[in-house]
DNA sequence: AAGCTCCCCAACCGCCAAACT
DNA sequence: AAGTTTGGCGGTTGGGGAGCT
């Protein structure tokens, strides 16, 4: 009956993952893709059970993920989505294209929290009670407890479109993607090189697996698969949007979203019919089908979503202004 | 230099809906 | 239909680096 297990439990290894192992589940995602995750451990011989691999994939060696220096920009879209969505990282971090759920999380915890128990301490000692449940101070949202809430809790923040999961909207740039794969192996391995030399040469021999040619493959060579499997998705509002209690700005935007439901395509509709069967020999029509597919693959934002970015951004920094002086 | 404390963040844990047989 | 596992999510933890005494 059901699936077979995902993995045995004896003989798997936790704790940090080392850069050998790194590359070894990078170049099986390469080549196969990222997806089917239980057999991950058995084909490529690590001993981490699948769910390891995947965490480590999303969170860390995933093309376009950008790691650490947030921006203002981004701290303030972060103070904002949190207010309007709660602790819903992954829903928050479809926002943030670069960022993944993990880092979020741990930048809210902690950095943002901090900053923001600080800044309502000094308006009003009272408020500083909870964070989590706070109110933004500028747009004053009260998210509902999603504590609870299955529905709103398990509400996926991305829209599959091609029937692959463990999606993010910064796949939507090959180009980019690329160049962040090469360069998150890259960093890493120049880190660990940086940090043990020694250990670095002694690992090396040891594993006879990993000739110089494999390191090598954290350049490009190594990327260019990447590129062929890189899967298109965007950020979609969750259905439970309509659930947030909100100040009369707010719900006049829900208002807005709701009369315009009837006319607005599903991300399912939006999306064209695979066309690629037509002809693209010439670079003209190249460049158009890069258009298109840029298009097919960036849809145009929703009106709350265009808000919440536009808002985000100006009301995010003009926060970070006003708490600049507080830190 | 040594010892201590604090902080950060990668990774684990547990839960749940969906998927699968 | 029922039982089992996967995949995804949010919460939590602990190793190690940074800063202080």
């Amino acid at each position: 009956m059901g699936r077979p297990p995902c993995c045995d439990k004896v003989g798997i290894k936790k704790g940090p993952w080392t850069p050998e192992e790194d590359i070894i589940l990078v170049s099986y995602i390469q080549e196969h893709g990222p997806g089917n995750w239980r057999s991950v451990p058995t084909n490529t011989g690590l001993l981490r059970c699948s769910k390891s691999c995947r965490l480590r994939w999303t969170n860390y060696l995933r093309p376009g993920i950008k790691r650490g220096n947030f921006t203002p920009h981004e701290e303030g879209m972060i103070i904002h989505l949190q207010a309007l969505l709660g602790n819903k990282w992954a829903a928050i971090a479809s926002y943030l294209p670069q960022r993944t759920d993990n880092d979020i999380k741990n930048y809210w915890n902690t950095h943002l929290k901090k900053k923001i128990k600080k800044f309502q301490s000094a308006l009003s000692p009272h408020m500083a009670s909870d964070s989590t449940t706070s109110t933004c101070t500028h747009h004053q949202f009260v998210p509902r407890s999603y504590a609870g809430d299955d529905h709103h809790r398990r509400g996926s923040s991305f829209e599959v479109i091609n029937g692959h999961s463990s999606a993010h909207p910064s796949l939507n740039s090959p180009i980019s993607t690329y160049a962040s794969s090469t360069e998150n192996i890259s960093r890493l391995l120049e880190g660990w090189m940086r940090s043990s030399p020694k250990a670095t040469k002694e690992k090396l021999h040891q594993n006879s697996s990993l000739e110089e040619g494999s390191i090598d493959m954290t350049g490009n060579s190594m990327a260019v698969a990447a590129v062929t499997s890189v899967q298109c998705y965007r950020p979609k509002l969750e259905q439970g949007g309509g659930e947030l209690v909100a100040n009369d700005e707010f719900e006049s935007i829900l208002e807005y979203e709701n009369l315009n439901d009837d006319h607005h395509q599903t991300t399912d509709t939006i999306i064209p019919s695979d066309d690629h069967d037509h002809d693209h020999d010439h670079d003209h029509d190249h460049e158009m089908k890069m258009d298109h597919d840029q298009k097919k693959h960036n849809p145009p934002l929703s009106f709350l979503e265009k808000w919440l970015l536009d808002e985000s951004a100006a009301q995010g920094e003009e926060m970070m202004d006003q708490l600049s002086p507080i830190f």
